[in-house]
DNA sequence: AAAGATTTTAAATGTTTGTTTAAAATTAAA
DNA sequence: TTTAATTTTAAACAAACATTTAAAATCTTT
């Protein structure tokens, strides 16, 4: 038997050599983020129960001791990362600071986000395209919230001539779709151009400042010549 | 029954007006074709073999008596489908005309080829995420030919002055990368305005001029500024 | 029309799937 | 320490899976 303190997957958050606090992850926890790990990597359809109990080093019974089944599981799981995939975009717009600079800051955030989890994008969008009417019913929470921050925001610079007239439907996509692009296609332009995973970084950040200064010279410049 | 001369998907051999040999190729492409259909909607992983034969109409043991194997059609299906995502981009670089006007027909072609098939893109990155080394052995054929067809013109340009100095690697995801994004979140897009299939068309084609004029923008004017 | 080759079928194969069960092990409460 | 509640386990479950088989049906050749 081990005991409980020898036990792993503990978090423990040190203070100059002073353990502070010391959360044990609770078995439901830590199969939760062995199932996380498994279905980002092979989808709901390509993974199978016993990829997350071994994922996690657990039986096998477990998932429908803790969540009932594999499907509730992965709806768990989704609801987390799809959030996570539109929070991050909307909490910057609520900074105060000028449009340009939102949109640059959107672009940097996305970037960080997508470095950190590779395969969120195409794992969202795989998922929806999936199973759309049970993985997003409450989609429209973050579609108001998203308009309800840049509509106002846009008009106002419009009408300033600032920016673009453009329809916000097409103004998220236009910033953000070329980068996520590259990571949805991480590994066929990985074995294209044959890089590693540092070179892949390199590139990923290269293309990065390349749309920063698309969309910018796009949205902000020349808008008289279009 | 039908004469053997009105049966559709035939294909003769015929010498100097004399049929040598005739094949009655309809039930493996049949086959192949309805099983191509259920691999874009549902995946390799999601589709059983039971989908195939039913998509066709035809008895469950037929997958195997034609192709060995569910595995081994996939492949043959994915060759071509991925053969028809590169090719269409590189033959319109043959054509006898200006960068710019080049561009502009890639992201065209691009189009239509999304708008016929709307799942394509989504369906190759996922596959090649998941199983990138047996689905790719050949990559470096279209690599070579893309880059082949391509460099020299970019070069040539950008010492004239007439297009921005950017790397090959970045040019194809600059053009294609946001508009291909838009297909491969088409549930998402749809879902999160409310769009039916004709409101997405249109969207889609709105977005596409926006790219074209975004791209235009960034590679070919304003050099000094950036 | 008969013989031979090919195609299609229904049934069965053994494996893998998600899930359940009941007992064992562990933890918490008395 | 004993009892009760909870967690973990090995085993079993039916259903679904890809694939095979051998017979039936169809087509081609003679």
């Amino acid at each position: 038997m081990i005991a409980e303190s020898e036990k792993v997957h503990d978090i423990c958050f040190v203070q100059t050599g002073i353990i502070v606090k010391c959360i044990n992850l609770s078995s439901e926890e830590k199969l939760k983020e062995a199932a996380k790990t498994v279905f980002l990597k092979k989808g709901f359809a390509g993974t199978t129960a016993r990829d997350i109990a071994d994922a996690a080093g657990m039986n096998i019974a477990l998932t429908n001791y803790y969540f009932r089944s594999k499907e509730k599981l992965f709806v768990e799981i989704f609801r987390d990362l799809f959030e996570l995939y539109c929070t991050n975009t909307i909490k910057i717009l609520d900074r105060p600071v000028e449009l340009k600079e939102k949109i640059i800051a959107i672009i940097e955030e996305d970037y960080r986000m997508m470095k950190e989890e590779p395969s969120l994008v195409l794992f969202i969008m795989t998922e929806i395209h999936r199973d759309c009417e049970n993985l997003l019913p409450e989609l429209s929470k973050y579609k108001e919230l998203l308009k309800g921050k840049l509509v106002g925001h846009i008009q106002e610079a419009v009408q300033k001539g600032i920016i673009r007239n453009i329809e916000v439907e097409h103004l998220m996509p236009i910033i953000i779709g070329s980068l996520q692009f590259i990571f949805v296609g991480k590994n066929m332009h990985m074995k294209m151009h044959s890089m590693s995973e540092a070179q892949f970084d390199k590139y990923t950040e290269t293309h990065k400042n390349h749309v920063i200064g698309m969309v910018t010279n796009y949205l902000f410049t020349d808008l008289n010549l279009n």
